[in-house]
DNA sequence: TGTACATCAGTGAACGCGCGTTCACTGATGTAC
DNA sequence: TGTACATCAGTGAACGCGCGTTCACTGATGTAC
């Protein structure tokens, strides 16, 4: 307000692009040692930084989970987006299982094929869970999550002209649930298993 | 083989209740700091031991994660004779979404009631999943809960005159997801909402 | 465009704390006569 | 039952390692003339 003749344009690309590269080998090493297990210097070094550089743009470890959860708020939104150009340009002909599925798989943040991914996403919910400054970041980042998902699957019902025989908000309930537990399987198995999914699908729906 | 005079009955009774005491406070310690949070002083403390005790009953921290896999095995079972009783001596009027329910949450390892419990089920999934070593024995637990549960589902589906319209193994796998789901929610909103599960029950069910 | 200076971003050594693990020990429990 | 001894179970001090965090510094980037 009085004399700050610097502050430009805030922060800087290199500061920027920094921070994405910490925040990008904290999701490897968490994926690997759990957020409590991996320490700060392995994601640095991942990143190919030193500690000091780390504590340069985050104040300290819990900064980074919470900068983690907010940047997944974002991803959410791209991600959905995403899945909305795919369903538009898939062709007519698909099932609605097929549709639904193809929706889901392009649903989730940064792309739910990794088990990197799935299990840092894990590590994330319980991690919010216990910490109550997390709590209510990650429940925005859960909500973000359901209604991104209600807009997909409306659109993707309307698409494949069929209805759900459950009421709406339960139905993308046990979507969610479903598509949780096949990744948890895959954790151990290694791979999807897409039947499941198309199962749910045929019992809580009919043609329109 | 040669001249052990000594060993008369394996392990004595205190040293049974000191393991006891600390798998216990383990429970307890995991649910609020994490497998990798929780400090053996932590647990010890709790149950009233000092450190060395622990290092005289378990080899390291990890041969008491493997402890607690497997006697959640044997607990499962213990529950689902638990789900078992309860199931036959539950009135005849009951409907099937009630008993079903019902027997989702006698059967659950220690009573799947307290965010403890749910939390520390989490981390021990988690936790398995990345080390190599405890991947194997957490498995045999989840096949467990799958097989109990079945025999359990199956019960409650005669007691109630219904069968599944989709094929029995998904509509297993399909339950099991809905509830670790429900557990999931109950974490942040601090209570378990049934009406899930009974949609669910109704959308994959008939009349025989 | 070139030079002088200011600010910014990341370095890397240092600190101290807390943790997992060890071990010589002591009190408790069990056994033999 | 009482005593002498052996084994067992848990104690608590000690060790050393690795981690999170700090900070004086240096090289990189940006700005003014």
């Amino acid at each position: 307000m009085t004399d700050l003749i610097p502050d430009p344009g805030r922060v800087s690309a290199r500061r920027t692009l920094t921070r994405e590269k910490l925040m990008t080998a904290a999701v490897t090493a968490f994926a690997e040692r759990g957020i409590v297990g991996a320490s700060v210097e392995e994601i640095c070094e991942t990143a190919g930084f030193t500690r000091g550089a780390f504590y340069s743009n985050f104040t300290d470890k819990d900064a980074l989970v919470l900068a983690l959860i907010q940047q997944n708020i974002q991803a959410q939104y791209a991600a959905a987006e995403r899945a909305v150009a795919v369903a538009k340009s898939a062709p007519d002909d698909l099932t609605a299982a097929e549709l639904v599925t193809l929706t889901l798989d392009r649903f989730d943040v940064i792309g739910g094929q990794g088990r990197e991914a799935i299990t840092t996403q894990q590590e994330l919910l319980l991690h919010a869970a216990r910490q109550p400054a997390l709590r209510e970041p990650y429940m925005e980042f859960a909500d973000a999550c359901t209604r991104q998902l209600t807009t997909l699957i409306t659109e993707a019902l309307v698409a494949t002209r069929l209805e759900f025989t459950v009421p709406f908000a339960e139905a993308i309930e046990l979507l969610m649930a479903t598509h949780a537990h096949v990744q948890r399987l895959a954790l151990f198995t290694g791979q999807h298993d897409p039947q499941l999914m198309r199962t749910l699908i045929m019992a809580i729906t009919r043609p329109v």
